[in-house]
DNA sequence: ATAAATATGTCAACCGGTTGACATACAGAT
DNA sequence: ATCTGTATGTCAACCGGTTGACATATTTAT
């Protein structure tokens, strides 16, 4: 640890090493990386040399030369959210487990964000990106020779994609409030020229909807959406948000309206992480299997980086319905 | 784009960009860093053979010349929780803005876990971390020739600290369960052996009880610890939970007893994001700044990144009492 | 006409590791 | 005595950028 001046500190590098353990640094390397024929003598001169100077291989110079940096990039809209904190949370976890790290992107739904990143992520040399972002438009996903994986989001032909059981979630969401007796029943979702997945919740609304002789009406998320909704339609007596947090603004409309939550009006949500578990364990919703998302997106996300096939692209996992005291 | 074999693509290189503009490497490089003189004639050449071939720089190969690799490592217990998912957010987001990157570590609050994820991004060589996770005996943060920032935690002597007025949320909080005539008031707080500036909410709790002649109780989070303190304290009538979460499991438990909120029991919580305000939006709690804790801490970071000295360690920001119906 | 300043661009070393090719030494086999 | 195989270690090129030193024009000043 030579100072070069007052505030720059020379880092230990593998030629100190060597020198400390009087031998190459082919040696060094070669003890460090198991390769070759080393003897145990010269071994361990080597590791008390490494522990004497605290050395630290320098990652960067390794990723240049071997053309890896065990680097996996999340593009998601925000980790201010419980579902994908949550789901963030698991796939970092499972990438530490194998060893690699994980470089965050918030790309708040915007489309030139998410543009920006995948570009920085590719300089970076990212060794694969999962995506759950926005994406209408972003073809840049297309004739990407760089493993990917998208949860809840189509990104292109060929790239696979995980996602819960939407349609079964948005049946069993629907189906629930007509079995309790719901006759005006609302679909609150987000915008559906996303390509998303997650379209299938209203569709399932709808064929249910349809299938009950029920009108099916769909409010798309916006600026007082919610409000809109109570003064448009004073009669409904249902209401399948698409995600948690909606459904938590529609009971805190109802309760200003002294709208009565089950009796008068039932809600149902979309997501059940553990946070809306916590924070509002009441509310009825459809829970997606967070983890087993993360599990099965990483399984893929490997097999790609390890030049496996897979053909499959869409992967659907089972949600579970959890009957709260809203509905 | 040379094809090498089937699976591996050879990416588009500094070289090719130089061939294909008939420069050479070094004038595309001057041009890309906008160094030296270049003519307009020649930046065009160079501009045109980067969009033809869409080269996107390696930033590895970059970073291990110019040593920096624009990299900021962020150790949290979990993005699984609404305040850190909210902080990592503005975090990630302020360094975007700088252009930055985040790679994130999830340390689960374990010791283990977060000495290898200190060791592993100094071996990526990242240009800083900020962190806020459990910390006690990790000596390694000392004598690290790195900028570091913690967010309510202490990590070393002269490594600053940013928080939230820990103990001016405390006495707010608990003069207003007095005030709201609480008699039996209780807290509830993590380990005070985790050295944090969180602790100072409990020691102003314990400050205001007995300036108010009232004697303090501080329960430490743990197994069945919210049923216990009901079961030991049947006639408690104030609960100041140490954060949002713990509220709401307090909450839960006060209904399952048929204890009336904020008849019988008032609660009040802490931290006070986004989602806690959507999720319940009735309760009490006192609502750190979490973009300014973001701010500050990224100004500290880069301050030392820069070599700019600060001889202030300690940094509070003011909180906001937020007074719901759960007191 | 000549020196000095301004443009423009090339060469080659360097960042800190990794690894194929090669040198040397020695034991055991023929 | 010679060959083969096993051990042990060194040399130098390489990964893909960056940049100081230097060469060559071209323009301006004296």
């Amino acid at each position: 640890m030579r100072k070069i001046n007052e505030n720059e500190i020379q880092k230990v590098k593998l030629g100190d090493v060597a020198d400390k353990a009087g031998v190459s640094r082919t040696t060094v390397s070669r003890v460090l990386n198991n390769r070759g024929y080393i003897s145990d003598k010269t071994r361990q001169k080597v590791h008390e040399a490494v522990e004497l100077l605290n050395y630290q291989p320098n990652e960067i110079a390794r990723s240049l030369f071997i053309k890896k940096t065990y680097i996996i990039g999340l593009i998601f809209p925000t980790t201010n959210n419980p579902f994908y904190g949550q789901l963030i949370f698991h796939l970092e976890n499972i990438c530490e487990s194998l060893g690699y790290r994980v470089l965050l992107c918030n790309s708040q739904g915007r489309e030139d964000k998410e543009k920006d990143y995948l570009k920085m992520l590719q300089r970076h040399q990212v060794d694969g990106i999962i995506a759950g972002a926005h994406n209408r438009g972003i073809e840049e996903y297309n004739n990407q020779h760089l493993p990917l994986v998208g949860i809840d989001r189509y990104l292109s032909k060929n790239i696979p994609v995980v996602s819960s059981d939407n349609y079964d979630g948005g049946k069993k969401a629907t189906r629930l409030l007509i079995d309790k007796g719901c006759k005006q029943i609302i679909h609150i979702n987000g915008s559906p020229s996303l390509e998303t997945p997650a379209n299938l919740r209203r569709e399932a609304y709808e064929d249910v909807m349809k299938e009950n002789q029920f009108h099916p009406r769909t409010y798309i998320i916006g600026d007082n959406i919610i409000e809109r909704l109570f003064d448009e339609n004073p009669n409904v007596d249902g209401i399948f948000a698409s995600d948690d947090l909606i459904a938590a603004n529609v009971i805190r409309e109802a309760k200003r309206r002294n709208i009565n939550i089950p009796g008068d009006l039932k809600v149902i949500g979309y997501d059940g992480t553990e946070t809306t578990r916590i924070l509002l364990p009441e509310l009825s919703t459809i829970q997606q299997p967070v983890k087993e998302i993360a599990d099965l997106a990483i399984k893929l996300l490997m097999k790609q980086i390890n030049g496996e096939s897979e053909s499959q692209i869409e992967w659907k996992l089972p949600i579970k319905l959890i009957k709260g005291e809203t509905t």
